[in-house]
DNA sequence: GCGATTCTGGACCATTTGGTAAAGCTGGTC
DNA sequence: GACCAGCTTTACCAAATGGTCCAGAATCGC
């Protein structure tokens, strides 16, 4: 559970309490900002805490958005990971794109966490996408292209659909001001997005019994 | 060609060339970085000259990032601008998307910017979006409606299907980073959304013939 | 209830950052 | 080639920012 460099004993109720309000403050501003746009003043009034008393919980800055960038990750494939081999291949994909559907409208600051941090280069979240990420991409992409060879699936290039998939879903939570501003303030764009991609994929991605 | 208020007359070929200099400098750093977190001083360095030289050009930091955006704007709306009612329609949206791939390809850094203005809520944009994205946008989605009506293209929401073809395409750009690290380091990995997505088009707009 | 521990915030600090003043340099024009 | 507007730089600022110190306040274990 712990790093082994420090054995720290377990959290109290309020360092419990105080974590969570600095990571939700932090997310909030991070998500919006970016990192160096981010300042831990904004952290602090967000949180209702006072600077020092964040850097008591928090080794700096960087641990912050660190910490918050990790809990990210597991999160954020999770969606992916849940689609299993042993499914429909169709409905397996069309369930995947409604769950990520459903992060972009749960989480969108989350989403845009790390839509901040790829369009940055990726600088303190690359060794997670050389390791986690991709070996995810590389056993769903396979598995995709399985489906594909037993005439599951229509052929297409499993990455690009992967590509796909999250290009769409993430554009609602990651461009929700433009989208906002584009379809009149509608109350919920990704409902009609909902209908929209699962034709979109449907047609991509039946196979023709030719 | 000017505003009213500033008569100024022509500027000079240094004026041309350093202004351009700073311009491209900023749009770098400013991509790379996010409008707050971009300092004068990485453009200073990235461009060449001096900061108080740069202050002498540009009426501040905020000048810089408006000019460009001023500038992008254009350049922005140009692809789907030339979206044609005389056309093939199929043909014309596919023409559409092979464009803005185009520009991701050339044009990664533009792209960037503008995901981080609109990632963090576009907030010297919004007039931009209101007044010219939206009226482009509101024109294209009626024509596209008509060419639907007329059973030109498969029905769908025409306001998805842009939202769709922006975010596949500009996601090589925008999250150039995490294609290139999923991807082996392929040389050329829009080249592959070519095809891709040239063909996911297809099969969503192509008309069934019943 | 009381000492030990954990938590909290006001004052402070060094660095960074956007921006300015003003002196010096340059390049085009007569 | 001397002048002058236009360009460039050195030396600064004031504000913002990440972070520290430390003394006092809350809380916990008993």
């Amino acid at each position: 559970m712990n790093d082994a460099t420090k054995p720290e004993k377990k959290p109290s109720r309020i360092q419990l309490r105080n974590r969570k309000r600095i990571l939700d403050a932090a997310l909030e501003v991070f998500s919006q900002h970016g990192y160096r746009g981010a300042t831990l003043d904004q952290i602090a009034d967000a949180s209702g805490l006072s600077k020092p008393n964040i850097l008591y919980y928090f080794d700096g800055k960087e641990a912050i958005h660190v910490t918050l960038l990790n809990t990210l990750m597991e999160n954020w494939l999770d969606p992916l990971a849940k689609m299993s081999p042993d499914g429909d291949p169709l409905e397996e994909i069309l369930a995947y794109i409604h769950r990520k559907l459903q992060m972009s409208r749960e989480f969108p600051r989350e989403s845009r966490l790390f839509a901040n941090e790829i369009l940055q280069g990726a600088p303190r979240m690359k060794p997670h996408l050389e390791t986690g990420l991709k070996t995810l991409f590389d056993e769903k992409t396979a598995l995709i292209q399985r489906w594909m060879d037993q005439g599951k699936l229509a052929p297409s290039d499993p990455r690009h659909l992967l590509f796909s998939i999250w290009a769409t879903t993430q554009h609602y939570a990651d461009f929700e001001e433009q989208v906002s501003i584009l379809t009149d303030r509608e109350t919920d764009p990704v409902g009609g997005a909902e209908q929209f991609l699962d034709n979109m994929f449907r047609k991509l991605l039946t196979p023709q019994q030719s």
